[in-house]
DNA sequence: CAGCGTAACGGCACTGCGTGCCACCAGACA
DNA sequence: TGTCTGGTGGCACGCAGTGCCGTTACGCTG
């Protein structure tokens, strides 16, 4: 008996929430595998079939609504200014990230504690991560064209921001995850910076083809 | 009427193989989803509960060996001479896993189109290469300790790395992807070289520190 | 050569994920 | 009040993956 029928924008948000607070509890109060689906959907009070009009799969319970966050990424690519350097670019672009991370610091530390420990959840963490990076890649490919081997640089740098990514949120964990953290996660996030191979020198020729590109964007 | 029963090594090798390319041919043919596992063990001649034995469920049927990937790795660490530096250890280390990927081209071909267009075998490929980083991550890791944001250089490298190896591969199959290539594909790889924040500079007090280093993994 | 231990195989049954299908119910609108 | 739309729950099905066990081939030993 459909109580929850005919839901609002803002009850599916707020049902997606309740249903990934009681995968995080079940899984770590019983364990991913003795789990089920059922469990998890009895728990938040649908059917489960609810469930998976909610998440693609069990794995998918625990995880931040990533789809949300490859777009948020691909807007600040979109909506850059053409002239903007590609350095803090990608940096602006792998920031606002942290917060589909780092909001409700208290189920994001259950959510690491499951992911570190069930290779499922692992897994799919990293299948993940590995849409961010090809969306990276393709963004900066396109940009680094004409470059001396730029699809290397972009397939590189694209790799190193993911890679910086999660090596912040561990700090941020291991700093004890709290709400206060995340400023100091961002800042080391930013050391990154010096590791990239993105660093326009003072080529004539690199400053010539950037500033080709600057104007082609512009004519659109 | 286990008529393979008692297989010996090299059976054991070869029964893989058969089923890989029983795998890589019917997913090629009917797809992914239409292919069921007992259609995989019934066109290698082996029963069904046999394909689990070698393979840890239906996405690993198109996979390399990577158990065997990430033990080479392992051991190019292990037995490299303590004095080597960083940077051609790590290039030696991604290469081993080359041939892993190359060898039967035609395989590799039809592997690489399968993993491009099925979800669920470029997740898993995702979460392969994921294990592949984490190796290189700790591996280099426990060499940068003492090094400023030693953490942050191993992830990186590791990440870059991974991502050029994997760039590596997609030039091979660009250019054709035939055993001719291959050379060039290693060749392409040693690229990434110059992109690694790997390079200790002519500064004293890290000059010192990869002493010390040496020293006492010598003592050892 | 006969007997025996080991290791891999095949079959069976079972749990649970993921999905297609359909009936149901709530709110919007005429 | 009738109808249309969209989210929901229940049911049933296919198939992945696993535990269990009987069977069969190979190697070792006497």
């Amino acid at each position: 008996m459909g109580k929850r029928s005919g839901r609002s924008a803002e009850g599916r948000a707020e049902l997606r929430r309740d249903l990934v607070r009681a995968a995080v509890d079940l899984f770590t109060a019983r364990g991913y595998d003795d789990t089920t689906v059922d469990d998890i959907a009895a728990a938040a009070g649908v059917g489960r079939r609810t469930f998976f009009r909610y998440f693609a799969g069990k794995e998918d319970a625990v995880s931040p609504d990533h789809e949300l966050g490859l777009a948020r990424i691909a807007e600040v690519f979109e909506t850059a200014h053409p002239a903007e350097p590609l350095l803090p670019l990608t940096l602006r672009a792998g920031e606002t990230v942290f917060d589909l991370y780092l909001s409700e610091p208290d189920t994001a530390r259950k959510r690491f504690a499951l992911v570190h420990a069930v290779p499922a959840l692992r897994d799919r963490e990293a299948a993940m991560v590995h849409h961010y990076r090809r969306l990276f890649t393709r963004e900066l490919t396109a940009r680094l064209s004409g470059v001396e081997d730029g699809d290397l640089r972009a397939a590189v740098t694209a790799a190193a921001v993911v890679a910086a990514h999660n090596q912040a949120l561990r700090r941020w964990l291991a700093d004890g995850g709290t709400a206060e953290g995340v400023p100091a996660c961002v800042v080391h996030f930013r050391k990154v910076a010096d590791l990239l191979p993105l660093h326009e020198g003072p080529d004539l020729e690199q400053v010539t083809r950037r500033l080709e590109q600057v104007a082609r964007a512009l004519e659109r």
